[in-house]
DNA sequence: GCGGGGCGTTGCACCATTTGCAACAGTCAT
DNA sequence: ATGACTGTTGCAAATGGTGCAACGCCCCGC
């Protein structure tokens, strides 16, 4: 592992933090001034890093673009994307793609639905992943072990009265997603919203992302809402005959 | 500037056009396989880079965990956002928030309207620079040099019919905006698509970011929509008051 | 107006780090 | 099996990064 790389990439989540001086980004870096203006000037020519008027740095708008593209050429969420919008035009609520990647489920999609519910959830940002339905559709693929690790070390914040409350409750639900082949969150994240999600698989069988739909219950009750769940199924059952079909088999 | 680091966030962009093997990164970057190798696996040490199970790289989930977070703790996206939302409920149309650095303007915070209308901005997109209304606002009030230097740069596509078609145009344009102290796009970017913007200043009286109103021609007429601008205007002069007021003058 | 402290910046000499090579290992296709 | 391809490792050479010390700058207090 190269260490220059390693401390210039350092910088990074310490700025995410907030903005900081050169002394500061020296200091947490266990560095020479000199070192890390020479780093800082490094991320600063990608754009990864901003330089403002007091001349503190933060984060640069580059990021965002990389972001943005990165996450415009998954080929799931491509294939995926159409499904969702016709989905969303069936039934009107919020539909959301989701995948896992190293111990984090990140959305990737979102069509928002035509009820105006404000739902928390952005494309990039980190799942509650203790609760919502695509998380526990992508972890209960996961083998074992893995699960069993990722579930320990995780905290389980109490939402709602409905929030799985521990790693035992969680991997039971996990069992039971896995063998029911489909998931639900009940009001666990938040009081008012249900979801219920189903799986995406690649040609091998394995789950490569999740997608879900979210309603206020003050539009739909939760029996009401899994009564699309045969619907959402087949969307995403549609998805995963797409995507086995169009990657190269390994 | 350090050559290992540069040659390590240069993977970034290459990645960012899609997922590539050791051999292709190696290749583009002019380096042996080995010293790609190296530099991948710190990428991947930090989660920005991932590796699919075909041992192709692609870009990593916390380089979205970082744009999240960047934006999130920008000041003048905390301060202006609770005005958006009450603006917002006001008139009932999507609310954008942008910022430009670097040459690139970009939406750092949205309010989606109620009314079902598909623009394709996201947070963290780069604006359509030559034509929307936050892009004017925030280019109008750089230098002079600075603003004929982007200008002259630019591509200036063809959205539609209206869109700013050359760097003439776009120079008057900018110094309208610039006397009137407000700006529109009336469907240069979407045919069917205007917007009203106004900019928000910081205490020495820069523009330090810019805020739009957008609404579909099929909803409210371009003339309807500039009856809102005195109320938009005087959102964002409550932002800049309160923005200068936090931040410390220099 | 003068002097001190803080911060960012530069040139330089040393040596740790990175580099490319060459050889190895694994996988797939012929 | 054999060959071609890709990813991986150990190593010796030297490039490129590091920390130091000195400088310039601005701001603040005296």
């Amino acid at each position: 592992m190269s260490q220059t790389v390693d401390r210039a990439l350092s910088i990074l989540p310490l700025l995410a933090q907030g903005p900081a001086d050169l002394g500061q980004v020296a200091d947490r870096l266990g560095v020479h001034k000199s070192t890390a203006l020479r780093l800082l000037r490094t991320l600063h020519d990608h754009g990864l890093v901003y330089r403002q008027q007091d001349q503190r740095y933060r984060l640069g708008a580059r990021l965002f673009a990389l972001a943005q593209e990165a996450v415009e050429n998954l080929d799931v969420r491509e294939i995926a994307h159409p499904h969702l919008v016709t989905l969303n035009e069936q039934i009107g609520h919020t539909v959301h793609l989701a995948v896992y990647e190293e111990s984090e489920v990140l959305y990737i999609d979102k069509v928002e639905g035509r009820y105006p519910v404000r739902m928390y959830s952005r494309i990039g940002k980190p799942v509650a992943i203790t609760v919502a339905a695509v998380a526990k559709l992508l972890l209960a693929d996961l083998p074992e072990h893995e699960r069993r690790a990722i579930a320990e070390k995780l905290d389980y914040p109490m939402y709602t009265s409905r929030s799985t409350p521990n790693a035992a409750a969680f991997l039971k639900e996990l069992a039971a997603v896995r063998d029911q082949g489909w998931a639900t969150d009940l009001g666990g994240h938040e009081e008012s919203i249900n979801c219920i999600g189903a799986p995406i698989r690649g040609a091998a069988g394995r789950v490569v992302a999740a997608m879900s739909v979210s309603a206020p219950n003050v539009v739909v009750t939760a029996e009401e809402l899994l009564t699309l769940l045969p619907l959402v199924r087949r969307t995403a059952d549609a998805v995963s005959r797409e995507y086995s079909g169009s990657v190269t088999p390994h």
